[in-house]
DNA sequence: AAATAAAATTAGCCAAGACTAATTTTATTT
DNA sequence: AAATAAAATTAGTCTTGGCTAATTTTATTT
């Protein structure tokens, strides 16, 4: 079964809500996240319950169903993969790929997700730290601890990013964090929460809560050693 | 200035009409190569009008304009870079590539064409023959003598195709016929026009005319010897 | 429990881009 | 030149996927 644009797009933003453990996955939280109104979403509602991709229950909300899931993660796959084709392959920037593979994930073709990903050596996660789903749907669970709710004195190294707003990769690029750079989480500022941090070994720096809330780490880091 | 889907496949079927040297592109020569009902094609020469991508008179027919001529030619850019790609480091055949390459040249990113052209080692012509337009919109003279049209005897190498059917495709894959592949005419049975031809040296095989006349066609091949 | 606020839903509208059917214009024959 | 055929155009319809406004349902307060 085909989808359409707009069908795909619902389609990954509910598996998105659902990856994110969102327990009610409501008309207006997928109208949030779309910046469309509530009344086109239940619409879709109804197109993606007619195809049978999802399920829809006033109590229990929107969850997807079997091949809704599979579809879903077949369209982050090709996402990802996209993603790494572009920062690899063309030398994009970290910041300038999401757009562009926003595009590149609807092109219908049953064997381009493979051959892709057989072309780019198999990768396991994107240039934003976010795993890659297999072909079977599968997918390495995606890090969830955030540099925010590290105790102080904690070393950790990033894993990934939340957020995939240019702003906010430019940001890292001139603070020179990637996938990968260790971290060490100095102090917390109880008053607002701010995060004073050393990033791989260099003087501390000061950035905001919300800042740590969109820093995936990995801090099994040091356990290693 | 961005284009919609439809309006980049009509700019491109009337730059494919011009190449052609239609001498006037008129609403049923559009209407015909893209399938759709004139009635379409007079609503969307209207709104390409209004964006200054064409004229349209009566009695001239269709042209394009510079802007137009342009934003055609980088189409057509797109789609025979990412044929390129898909040949040579996705591993499709030589019939499956077009069809994947309609959709992907429709994505929009200003540097995309050009970052592929370089990691493909800017080359000149696709998989089927057909010269890439540059990224200021020139391109190479396509070819354009056909094997039927030939004298008996003369020796060639295929230089493009002009159809991108895959039924096509494949019919010339069964015959060991690639771009480069050299044919010579035998003879010309003058009943039908069927063409007697010689393939890379083989033993004699007999096409119809409407083979030879898409097989486009380098008669300067012995004359390098 | 009643009042209020928020969320969900329905109804109706809009634009793009296709269609059909009917009409007008242009070309071609006889 | 008149008759006919073909092409172009107009008018009106349909579907997709948005929208707003109004209404109903569900939650939250008081």
């Amino acid at each position: 079964m085909i989808h359409t644009l707009s069908e795909e797009n619902y389609l990954k933003c509910i598996y998105r809500l659902y990856l994110d453990k969102v327990r009610k996955i409501t008309p207006t939280a997928i109208a949030d996240m779309l910046g469309n109104n509530p009344a086109s979403v239940v619409d879709m509602i109804r197109k993606l319950s007619d195809k049978t991709l999802i399920t829809y229950d006033k109590k229990k909300g929107v969850e997807l169903t079997v091949i809704g899931l599979k579809d879903a993660a077949l369209i982050v796959r090709r996402h990802r993969l996209w993603e790494v084709f572009l920062l690899e392959k063309l030398g994009y920037d970290w910041d300038e790929i999401h757009d562009i593979a926003e595009e590149l994930e609807h092109i219908k073709d049953s064997t381009l997700a493979d051959r892709l990903d057989k072309f780019l050596g198999f990768p396991e996660y994107d240039p934003h730290g976010d795993p890659i789903p297999q072909a079977n749907g599968k997918m390495a669970k995606p890090y969830s601890l955030t540099l925010a709710e590290l105790k102080p004195s904690t070393i950790c190294r990033v894993a990934a990013v939340r957020d995939t707003n240019s702003d906010f990769l430019q940001y890292l690029l001139k603070l020179d964090i990637g996938i990968g750079t260790p971290i060490k989480l100095v102090e917390i500022i109880t008053f607002d929460n701010s995060l004073v941090i050393s990033i791989n070994g260099k003087e501390n720096t000061t950035v905001s809560q919300k800042f740590g809330q969109n820093i995936l780490v990995d801090d099994s880091f040091s356990e290693d050693a």
